[in-house]
DNA sequence: CACTAAGCGAGACGGTACGTCCCGTCTTTCC
DNA sequence: GGAAAGACGGGACGTACCGTCTCGCTTAGTG
């Protein structure tokens, strides 16, 4: 959680900080960067489309950064990543063609922007990796595991490094640009990481 | 080339914008990326630190992330990525611990704040493909095509996926911090490409 | 009277606005003046000082300016300024030395934060005139034209001419600093009044 | 002087701060005052009426009183306060009419606003001291001691105290608001110096 | 070999956003 | 039901950089 705790001094549920206004200003952020893009953001343009004051950002939030990560965690928090149903590989080929769609849409645009600012922004990075990337990860390592228990995966396979090997090139090309984040670039790279690079005739 | 043209008036080779300013402001550029980060760079420091004007600056670079860009490939620009002699995919292996190993040290700290403010500025995203990611791109895909004509690589894979599937984590561990950029996870993540994760009993 | 009337809804006589807290405020706003100036002084400070909230000031008075105002009243109010038995004449002097006395200390700094911030604020301006200027210009006034009946003063003299002649110079090197309110200066503004400075020979 | 001296380091004096600056911006503050007053006076006020950054205002002084201080020095800067022709009590008159009939005008409204401000900055007074009070002091009383030399006034006067007599109660007016400062008031002032107050017989 | 035009350091300028402070209002909670 | 506590919308503050501009000074290439 980036979004500053200012713990209330007792249990004090009662008024915590009212989600209302939470609400108008990650929308106001949200609508700013997908328009006017990241660089162009400022506290001022967030409070004045929120209708708040300026104040109100900065005893929430340590700075603009740390709103478009709320911002982005609202919009994509809960889903189940991989359905329980179907042949267990095309899964994994689904879910990556799932998350690639997302990238190219309007998410990629928000996490495009998180990435960058968090190169510059320890505690941003660290937000984005508790809240973003690692219960990602965790559930890929969970489905993973089964399916080497299962006989799908090679035993002894080591499920980060099969998470990397498939998502990590999926964010490589959403920052590189060095192509269309397309069905058939996800289906390569998932069917390469299948079948492994080397020959073995 | 992301460093302004200006093109002078005539062909004035001979006098080419003194390369001893350059190098003056690049060093101060890349010394102050690296004792005090990205976030916190200014054009004054650089001017100050290279004790060089502010017109200078802009006369010459449209942006601080241009001048580090600058300062960043002068550093690394020439050598051969992959070694001709040797066992051809333990060259690969060998290749991959070596820009491991440059990613863990200051070269990693520059990469990571131009990738990160690449995401925000497309002229300097532009220049980062054409300078750092597209030669060095070229020069795996050759060699991958090489061991693909000579039977070290599946026959019908795709260069481009593979340079991914091997590269793309290294640049993913780098940015999320998800874990250290050893040479067990290089090994991992070679290992795992080379002989896929599906499971041919 | 400065401070807010906000009429109680009924007549609501028997508990007018707990003076307890009108003291405790008070007695923060003059304590807070005299150690660390008009300039400095917030509506917070007082309520913190006071050990009250905000809205309790607001409630009572439109801002700072009228608590000290209140503040400065309740220190001197009640005093007779013109003794009754002495002299007639040295009477008046001993007066004006008693008040450059009072300028001279903690009075001295109030009323110069008043008279300071009355120049901006009409409000405060009327207020200052009606409840420190005007009743101890009507005291003055009567004295001396008591002093003009008794043939002490000229009988053809204006007694709010006389007022002027002699306590406006206190004010002004109050306000100017042009040198110390010191008993030989009141002493030379009362005979030089007296006398005249035109040359009679 | 109460704007900022910035010394350049040599005696450059090619390029002193352009003073067409300073004249838009002394020019903006004067306007804005006496249209709406000092106390809604605004740095940001004053720089875009100027049509100047905000940071060369501070660059150049320290508040904005500082500005008005200039403002209003550069209005009045350079008169000879009393004319050396004409009957030498009457010229004494004159002078006074003319100082009550400019404070009846907009500069009653900038001394005042200073006068107030001077109150709250140690700073300000003493430039409000230097620049205003004491070089009319010092003309005033080499007229008061000509005049005692040639017997127009009591040779045994002290002249600070008859300034003092004098102009006082035009302060005192101006900011009490006890009365209108028109010639009658201020001869009244005159005569009743002159004459003194207390009764001969 | 002097002259002149350029490139340079220095730094002021008009501007924008920052993060802080205080205002005066409001809402909630406690006594 | 009034008071403390303090969050809220608003707005000015003074600072930090931005990118542009104008100064003299230095210096290199030409006449």
């Amino acid at each position: 959680m980036l979004s500053q705790q200012k713990q209330p001094k007792a249990l004090n549920i009662g008024r915590p900080r009212s989600p209302k206004i939470d609400r108008k200003v990650l929308a106001a952020a949200a609508k700013l960067v997908l328009s006017d893009g990241f660089g162009t953001l400022t506290m001022d343009a967030i409070a004045a489309e929120a209708g708040v004051g300026r104040m109100t950002l900065y005893r929430r939030w340590p700075n603009k950064a740390a709103i478009v990560m709320d911002a982005f965690v609202a919009r994509v928090d809960p889903n189940t990543l991989f359905p329980s149903d179907g042949d267990y590989l095309e899964t994994i080929r689904l879910q990556m063609r799932t998350m690639a769609k997302a990238f190219r849409g309007e998410d990629g645009v928000l996490i495009r922007a998180l990435l960058g600012a968090a190169q510059l922004d320890p505690d941003l990075a660290a937000a984005l990796r508790n809240r973003w990337t690692m219960p990602r990860r965790k559930m890929a390592a969970e489905y993973f595991r089964e399916g080497m228990r299962q006989g799908y995966l090679r035993p002894d396979a080591d499920p980060d490094a099969l998470i990397d090997l498939l998502y990590a090139p999926i964010y490589y090309r959403l920052q590189m640009g060095t192509g269309p984040l397309s069905n058939a670039y996800v289906d390569a790279i998932f069917d390469h990481a299948m079948k492994g690079f080397r020959n073995d005739h």
